[in-house]
DNA sequence: TTTCATTTGTCCGTATGTATT
DNA sequence: AAATACATACGGACAAATGAA
């Protein structure tokens, strides 16, 4: 999957659902941790302003739970698991 | 208070004057925190924006202290205090 | 204990685009 | 035309929590 800078779906959008597919997929496991800010940014080349807001997207989906100065980790109860 | 989205008043003054009400009654006593941005963003349901422009005059009138990466402060020593 | 790197939290400034008043 | 408001996006900086050295 690859971000489009320009897109009617705004970059954080793009990226909330780029991950959100991983742990849906079971790719990003229950309880592992989601690749920090500064990964994500380096590795799609877009500001942390922008991975935060994609961040925001997936916390109030109750998919992952952040922990400050330690992460972000896939929740073990997905909603509607 | 309420933020009325509609009024002669714009929303960022609005703001202001509920925030300089707390201070000025003591609700925000000095050298506490001011809730953060995205905290005002998220109770009020307006932009980021909006807050900034509530903050810079709460700024200006010295009743608040802002500290990068900390947060803004009810200062100690209010104008006329 | 102190130090250090990592990670998240918060703030500052700027910019573009849209829409409304 | 100008001010207000919202949404998006970028970059930099400092603070605080965590954990490891």
């Amino acid at each position: 999957m690859t971000i489009e800078p320009v897109s009617e779906v705004p970059v954080y959008k793009q990226l909330a659902a780029i991950i959100r597919d991983k742990i849906l997929s079971g790719e990003l496991a229950p309880g592992t941790v989601v690749p920090s800010e500064h990964t994500l940014q380096q590795e799609h080349g877009i500001a942390r302003d922008t991975v935060r807001r994609a961040m925001n997207l997936l916390r109030e989906e109750q998919l992952v739970v952040t922990v400050p100065g330690k992460g972000t980790f896939v929740r073990r109860q997905l909603p509607g698991g």
